[in-house]
DNA sequence: CTAATCTCTACTTGAATAGTCGACTTAGTC
DNA sequence: GACTAAGTCGACTATTCAAGTAGAGATTAG
């Protein structure tokens, strides 16, 4: 699993949603500006991010982008599948468990690197735009 | 981190030397055949594998390649880090670590990165070769 | 209507991945 | 010592991916 630059811009873009979730919807260009993001290629990661249904949009004069859902029911895992794909650091925990099960000559090797993703996902799907806001926690 | 298929050709060349360490040295040629490896390209790896000083080579006829280190004293950690890079999922432990102290706006996204690190890095260096051999353990 | 804002397709540039090729060097064997 | 079986190493190629950029179109507020 690697996080891009580009996963990384949505996780901050996102993680900004999340600060100002109370607000209405916020424009890409103070996004941009805030987070200090190229604005065209912050275009694509939230339209990207609302078509997997995780922001929304408003159209229009007065539009911008809001969190579809609270913060703390997006989890930082789902966010980078959505951008980089699969948590694995090889293939995807699918294909591992198949190969685990397949390969006898390398289903140890292959543990391993479900063990890893697991560990990973483990902590990703359990960390939430909530927790990384920086907001008071109770 | 990314465990790319040049990655994964270490890993296997590395287990079969790894199980026939009692051998004397071992042929690309073998080691392409056994695991099915595109042999120019494990050439590729296996130099780079004892530039790093994890293999050592014997050059000429009954030449080859065997393990500088008994196969439980190398571990998938160090492998990956040479053949892929650090195990951070961004950047590598010591960036995140400065970043967390630095960028106060996205510390705690940092950290959770660091903790996935940490995580990989706590499997990935203390599973060896011996561990991913398949052979019986004690 | 018009200005602001999101939508979407296409393009570009550079780097990385996954190899291949061929000449060279080294070291056993007969 | 010649032959031959290896590893060494630089150069080359093809494909894919990353990280943007550009620009026309669609939608909505006022």
């Amino acid at each position: 699993m690697k996080v891009s630059q580009k996963g990384l811009y949505a996780l901050k873009a996102l993680t900004l949603l999340g600060r100002r979730y109370s607000e209405g919807p916020i424009k890409i260009r103070e996004i941009a500006e805030n987070e200090e993001l190229p604005e065209k290629f912050l275009e694509l990661i939230l339209l990207e991010l609302n078509h997997a249904r995780v922001v929304e949009s408003a159209r229009g004069a007065k539009g911008g982008y809001r969190l579809k859902r609270p913060p703390k029911e997006i989890f930082l895992g789902e966010i980078i599948r959505i951008i980089d794909g699969p948590l694995a650091p090889f293939e995807d925990a699918e294909s591992l468990r198949r190969l685990v099960g397949e390969d006898k000559q390398h289903s140890e090797l292959f543990r391993v690197f479900l063990a890893v993703r697991n560990a990973a996902a483990g902590i990703l799907d359990h960390t939430s735009l909530a927790d990384i806001s920086g907001a008071q926690r109770s």
